[in-house]
This record gives C-alpha cells, sequence and structure tokens, in this order.
DNA sequence: TAGGGACCTGCC
DNA sequence: GCAGGTCCCT
C-alpha cells in the first residue's frame, strides 16, 4: 500500500469529471471530495483538499505513483494538447473549454476495459456502472474501504466460465450470453497475452483483430482500441459522437442513421484531421454532447 | 451492400 | 420509448 501527496490545479485534472465521462465504470465519489477508482486489480482512494490556487490530492494505493501517473497520463501536458488540437482544428476551441480537467485516462487493466464496454452497447451509464461492478465481484476481493469491498476485476478464463443463467439472474440481459462467448473467443487466442499484446500493433491491426470478435463492433472496437490499447488514434463514434460529427464535418448525413460505410467514412476523416489526437479530439466532442 | 428489426433492463 | 450497438435477415 502506497500513500502520496500531490498538487493539482482544477483545469490540470478533475477526478469528478474523468469518473463520470464513460471512460471507466468503478470510479465512483464515496463522500465529498473522495473517490474510490479501481482498475483490475489496482484501486485508489483519493481525498481532494481544495486550495485557493491549487488543490491537494491525497492518494492511498495499492499501486505505486508511476501507475497513477500512467493511468491520468499525467506525462501529457494539456495546454499544449489544446494548442495542438486547436491549429488542426478551430472548430474544437469551444469544446476544450468546456472540457477543462478533463483527461483520457488508460486504464492497466485491459480486460477490464473490454468487458466493460461490452456492457455498453444499447445501454445506459446507470445500468452500466452496476453491471460492470457485478461483474467485478467475479475477482477476488482485494481490500475494503469504509464499506465499499474491492474486488479485482476476474480474469478472462474466470468470465469464459460464467453461466449464461447466473448473468441473466443478475439482470445482464442478453449480454449474459455474450459475455462468457467473448471471453471463449479471446481465451482461443491467447487470453491476456493475447489482448494485450495489441498494444504494440498498429491501430489498423488491433481494430481487425477486435472487430472479428462476434459482439464486438466498429464502435466498441474503437473504445477498447482507445481506451484499453492505448491506441489514440482511435476515434469512437457512439449516438453523441454522430451528432457531433455530422453537425461540424458532414452535415449533408444529418438525420441520417450511422451505417458501417459511415462510420468508417467519418472516423477515417477524423483521422486524417487529427492524426494521434484523434481520440483525443473525440473525448472533447463526446464529453460536451453527454453533458448538454 | 444498405436498411430495418430484435434484443435485456431500468429510468425518463 | 429509448439508451454510448451489434447481429441477422431481406
Amino acid at each position: 500500500m502506497n500513500q502520496f501527496t500531490l498538487k493539482f490545479q482544477a483545469t490540470e485534472l478533475d477526478i469528478r469529471r474523468c469518473s463520470n465521462a464513460g471512460q471507466v465504470f468503478r470510479w465512483q465519489e464515496i463522500g465529498n471530495n473522495e473517490f474510490l477508482g479501481i482498475d483490475g486489480g489496482d484501486w485508489y482512494h483519493i481525498f481532494i483538499i481544495p486550495g485557493c490556487d491549487e488543490d491537494t490530492f491525497e492518494v492511498t494505493t495499492s499501486a505505486d505513483e508511476c501507475r497513477f501517473h500512467s493511468l491520468f497520463r499525467l506525462e501529457l501536458s494539456y495546454p499544449e494538447l489544446g494548442r495542438q488540437l486547436t491549429e488542426l482544428g478551430p472548430e474544437l476551441i469551444p469544446y476544450l473549454s468546456f472540457g477543462q480537467g478533463l483527461r483520457m485516462m488508460r486504464p492497466n487493466c485491459a480486460t477490464e476495459t473490454l468487458f466493460s464496454f461490452l456492457c455498453t452497447a444499447n445501454n445506459h451509464l446507470a445500468r452500466i456502472k452496476p453491471m460492470v461492478q457485478k461483474l467485478g465481484s467475479f475477482g477476488s476481493k482485494v481490500h475494503r474501504v469504509k464499506e465499499h469491498p474491492i474486488h479485482e476485476f476476474p480474469n478472462i478464463a474466470t468470465i469464459a466460465r460464467l453461466k449464461e443463467s447466473q448473468l441473466r439472474e443478475l439482470g445482464f440481459g442478453y449480454r449474459a450470453k455474450s459475455i462468457p462467448l467473448v471471453a471463449q473467443e479471446l481465451e482461443s487466442r491467447g487470453a491476456e497475452t493475447y489482448l494485450e499484446g495489441l498494444r504494440n500493433e498498429t491501430y489498423e491491426l488491433a481494430f481487425s483483430e477486435l472487430i472479428s470478435i462476434k459482439s464486438i463492433g466498429p464502435k466498441l472496437a474503437d473504445c477498447i482500441a482507445l481506451f484499453a490499447l492505448d491506441l489514440t488514434e482511435a476515434t469512437p463514434l457512439d449516438t453523441h459522437m454522430w451528432n457531433v460529427v455530422t453537425q461540424l464535418y458532414f452535415p449533408e448525413w444529418k438525420s441520417l442513421n450511422l451505417t458501417d460505410q459511415r462510420y468508417r467514412t467519418a472516423s477515417s476523416f477524423m483521422r486524417n484531421r487529427f492524426g494521434k489526437l484523434s481520440g483525443f479530439a473525440h473525448q472533447f466532442l463526446f464529453f460536451h454532447d453527454l453533458s448538454i
């Protein structure tokens, strides 16, 4: 167990925004300015003490400070990122200023990210979070913070052996079937070694690998590539992004459905415009539409 | 190849 | 009804 203290301006890191932006699903505010977050087998218990210039973050964690830095990409200067994005696309300016303090997280556990996003399809946040929490409860309990038990996220082999009936009873709906099936498919490809190995591949290869798994379509594949595999040119297009993207770049597609062809055209357009920063552009656009 | 319907569940 | 989609079938 490690403890350390960091200082940030509110515009540098806003944990509340990071927790609620739909990038991680086992993060919650358990008290006033007190957060508990779980990433695979790591947990983070964070107190934020507001200051006049900077806020003080007191972090207690099973991981180390280095992991915390990686999780929130603290090596990345957001003012500099903002400048680069603005240069590539001035239309982002209002979205950047709206999303101050929101950072693209980089969870350590790719398995948790993959199965979390499997729960998001045709679903809403109020149901997604409890579902991911329940999936997490199949992992072993490693700690407790106040009344909150902390389970490490189950490994792929464990998920592959879950029974559909069991998950149905827990309210997973039709995902009760696909969750173990996806785990079995991953297992046959080499389980965690295969999934984490995709981090070293190109975006294009990782994307094509992921969509070849039944139940993972282009949107989930892009979320997994972006958040779990650190392939930041991935640009997930969901209904929120579709609103924004058609408004900003494809007005002729306003009121049209997002088909597979349009998905490929629009997300390629974003990648051509923003390159490796496209995933970051996506997050600011998405967060704005999510919040209005 | 593009478009429409079905799919679990819970909150608006 | 509809939600941060995907599959399956015309």
